[in-house]
DNA sequence: ATCGCAATAAGAATCGATAGTTAGCTCAGG
DNA sequence: CCTGAGCTAACTATCGATTCTTATTGCGAT
């Protein structure tokens, strides 16, 4: 039997190892979860599996099609759109909410992590463009702790939720395919000193544009949804 | 064993099933979900009702504690209070791009649905004032219709599980407990007639007022909560 | 009497086996 | 050559038994 990792439950385990391997790209979108291939590499029961899975549907990130088992949520255009548009106004409301509250022990954390953040690469070394684990947890703990002292528990969770379900479009953005050019690090540095002087206004738009700007790098940057606009067939 | 309803599975009708029971407020806030009870009631195996308590634990209608079973979520102060600042913000939002956009379907729809709501009496016929499950999908129906034209399936999502959680506290409302007056059917009129004229800024602030006064009215009219105002311990 | 430990019982998590469903293939009839 | 009923294989959903955890109770030591 697999033994237990940090989580109090295997299940737990082997949710959070399954959806880490989603949200850095391990798994395609659209592919195909099948739970008796996951039952042997995690080793554990098809219960433990099938539990995991129906988590992780409830939370959009997969799909669970009765009788016909569940597969990665796909990525397309539409959903993109209306992902963008929901997390421009609901995460809009909540920066606004947090840079306008937030304290000065909220000041030292954002300054921490952003300082962390740019203190991280991007790229993994070596010559495969590989994405850093570490910069992709450090980059959701930039954005969550922006919003953090918005002080309403119910909206982060909203507003995680959104988040996780762009980390898929973040991820499976091919670098160079897009004609969209950007500085991320400029962005978030913007970002970081509009929050720190407490202009809410400046902060959400700065964050409205990073997320629009996000989802224009994916519209040319993602092969599938590149190949949508253009008229033609999903992948 | 148990046949199947109008599913396509078996867990799935034991998850509406069991949803409805805690939204009717047939099973008591905090209260143990023993799988083995459930097993028995809806006669099916164990597996089944633990598939059903983690989706529903996933959406917050109950609380998981590992090692120590499930149950349904309880009702607190603090929590009624980010509940109603979130539904505030997000349904406020939701709404007042649902009545910028809505076409003339929208409003037939909205005008049929507040009709059906009107016609429909919250309580059973009976000396004790049992709600009306009826009533309960129909007000719902209501609320969800206001927002439907806001084009945004993922707001609608959020919005549609806000509206549930906050059920639960519709339902432990005592009639009679609470020192609010209010007139339900006026303020669902004036709500109708706001979105009807396309007034969204009328119509938000209707719906602000709405949803603020059913907290004022769970503050006073549910017991635990009115207890743990008063500086005592929660039920 | 109170504390701490061990035994126990209740219940939760995990397991592997069985039953049920769907998609794909084969082959007879048109 | 096409159609579709029936078969088959692959996979999904459901089941009940087993293993493991936690809370409780009883007992001896302080």
């Amino acid at each position: 039997m697999a033994r237990r990792g940090t989580s109090k439950t295997l299940s737990g385990d082997v949710y959070s190892q399954l959806r880490d391997a989603i949200l850095l790209g391990q798994v395609r979108p659209g592919e195909r979860l099948k739970p008796t291939a996951l039952r042997e590499e995690y080793d554990v029961s098809i219960s433990v599996v099938r539990e995991v899975l129906t988590r992780l549907a409830e939370q959009r990130l997969v799909v669970a099609e009765p009788n016909q088992g569940f597969s990665v949520a796909p990525l397309t255009r539409a959903h993109l759109e209306e992902l963008v548009e929901a997390r421009c106004s609901i995460e809009g409301l909540a920066i606004r909410m947090s840079v306008a509250r937030g304290d000065l022990e909220w000041e030292s954390k954002v300054l921490a992590v952003h300082h962390r953040l740019e203190g991280t690469p991007i790229w993994l070394e070596g010559p495969e463009k590989v994405i850093n684990p570490e910069w992709v947890s450090v980059h959701a703990a930039f954005h969550a702790t922006l919003l953090e002292a918005c002080g309403n528990s119910i909206i982060l969770d909203v507003c995680a939720s959104l988040f996780d379900m762009a980390e898929l479009y973040r991820r499976w953005n091919e670098t160079g395919t897009s004609t969209v050019t950007r500085d991320v690090a400029k962005e978030h540095r913007d970002l970081a000193a509009a929050a720190l002087e407490h202009d809410a206004e400046l902060a959400e738009k700065l964050l409205v544009e990073h997320i629009r700007t996000t989802r224009d790098m994916a519209l040319t940057g993602i092969p599938a949804l590149a190949r949508e606009a253009a008229g033609e067939q999903p992948a």
